[in-house]
RNA sequence: CGGGGAUUGGCGCAGUUGGCUAGCGCGCCGCGUUUGGGACGCGGAGGCCGGAGGUUCGAGUCCUCUAUCCCCGACCA
């Protein structure tokens, strides 16, 4: 992509209205665009970005077989009467709409109810389970106060996967899976070193601990108990002598840190399943309860959790696997020379299937270095007077103040082309 | 929803006790000089001051209502 065709510009001035690091970065680096609070649209670079998180966790699901829908934005209201979570004194959250006739709607929020409300249609027998469904779709809360930037708002991406077992051992095995697929989707993404899975409240309806992801940070709104040694952490909320014991944690080993939550697993049990009568048949012809379990990602929440930690104070530092492009290449200069040699590695590179993000523009060095470290690509790469002159480029990472001179194919191999 | 702060060209801001054609910086357009860490000169374009109503000879400045944004809190199956 040259610069000079990309839709969106950097700012040296951020508004003044927007106080979370993470959102001041990406707007000021033209990854997103506000459109109200809590609501944010995604510009081109920022879009690639969450595109790259996408990926990985649909990556990740696919993985451990998860299967990929999308089940809708617009819900009837029936079914969410049947779990008593359509009246707004239970759930206050839900954005409602209605039909031209009347009929109300719900705005998804979260989709317990239509998939198992789907499930109803394709499975009967034992030999239709276990199954493993998610989505990566925009959700919608109505949140009494939107705040922090991608951190929390009333749109928002996540991913959300929902298990159907016949049996509590057969839950629990796909439950530590996906356990554990969460666990490498954290690491893909740079965030494994400080995101901690941990207990937390299950719900009113189970005796079980929920398991909350969490990622150490000061903006975060959880406060959790962290054992570093064991990479275990227990959230505040159920924070008792109790539960410590139960979980064989030593209060003394605990760090009291405040954390983002990017992901969570829940135990639902039966709870949906039986309430929307969706049963199975075992092999003895016995209607059966359904064990369900669900397992959220925020995806558009991770991106301003990245954002927040891959930054200092000259901009943005994307780590590789979620970078929007692999390479910065800045041109100094407009002589036909260097203009020659820009454009034909830029020609090159994307040859080789590396993404480059090219700064074409005829601007001044100092606006471009600092684009560039503002945007915050990994590998940056100049083309000038001297590199010309010098017969090879100049290439250093956005996170190390190292400079080297790379001849053409030094310089394919360390990018890894083909 | 309670408390606090804010709303003036695209962005950041200043506008004295109400007073003439609403300013500044950045950005934008044109010309020229520049070109390895956000250059400079000259010349331009762009706002009716969040919205509605009111007070006044006169309102960006005062009053009422209202919308929106930010922060703290409450809330966040």
């Amino acid at each position: 992509m040259k610069m000079t065709d990309l839709f969106t510009k950097t700012t040296k001035t951020v508004p003044a209205d927007e106080a979370a690091r993470n959102a001041r970065l990406l707007i000021q680096a033209g990854f997103i665009h506000k459109e109200m609070a809590g609501v944010y649209a995604y510009l081109p670079l920022g879009l690639r970005v969450l595109e790259k998180i996408k990926q990985i966790v649909r990556e990740e699901m696919d993985s451990i077989g998860g299967q990929e829908v999308m089940m809708t934005t617009l819900q009837p209201r029936d079914i969410w009467e049947k779990t008593n979570r359509w009246d707004d004194s239970v759930v206050d959250n839900w954005f409602k709409t209605a039909l031209k006739n009347g009929t109300e709607l719900g705005v998804g929020l979260t989709h317990e109810e239509p998939i198992v409300d789907a499930l109803s249609a394709y499975v009967n027998s034992y030999k239709d389970l276990p199954v493993l469904v998610y989505q990566i779709q925009n959700k919608f809360r109505n949140e009494l106060r939107a705040q922090a930037g991608l951190l929390r708002g009333r749109e928002f991406v996540m991913k959300d996967m929902y298990s159907f077992a016949r049996t509590q051992a057969e839950h629990d095995a796909l439950y530590e899976r996906i356990a554990e697929a969460y666990g490498r989707v954290y690491q893909r993404l740079g965030i494994g070193d400080i995101t901690y899975r941990t207990k937390a409240d299950g719900g009113y309806f189970t005796e079980r601990f929920s398991d909350e992801y969490q990622t150490i940070s000061d903006i975060g709104e959880d406060t959790v108990y962290v054992d570093e040694a064991k990479k275990l952490a227990i959230n505040k909320e159920v924070y008792t002598d109790e539960n410590l014991a139960k979980l064989g944690i030593t209060k003394a080993d605990l760090v009291e840190k405040h954390a983002v939550e990017v992901g969570n697993i829940f135990p639902l049990e039966t709870k949906y399943t039986d309430a929307l009568s969706v049963y199975y048949t075992d092999e003895t012809g016995a209607q059966r309860s359904i064990i369900m379990g669900c397992y959220g990602i925020g995806i558009s929440r991770l991106m301003g959790v990245l954002a927040e930690h891959f930054s200092d104070d000259k901009g943005l530092a994307w780590p590789e696997s979620v970078a929007p492009f692999r390479v910065h290449l800045v041109r100094l200069g407009e002589s036909p020379e260097v203009v020659k040699q820009a454009d034909e590695l830029y020609s090159s590179l994307t040859a080789h299937g590396i993404s480059i993000l090219y700064d074409n523009r005829n601007i001044r060095p100092g606006e471009k270095f600092a684009d560039a470290d503002l945007i915050g690509i990994p590998h940056r790469l100049v083309v000038s007077d001297k590199t010309v002159q010098a017969g090879s480029y100049e290439y250093k990472l956005r996170t190390s103040d190292a400079v080297q001179q790379l001849q053409s194919d030094a310089l394919l191999k360390l990018l890894g082309a083909k």
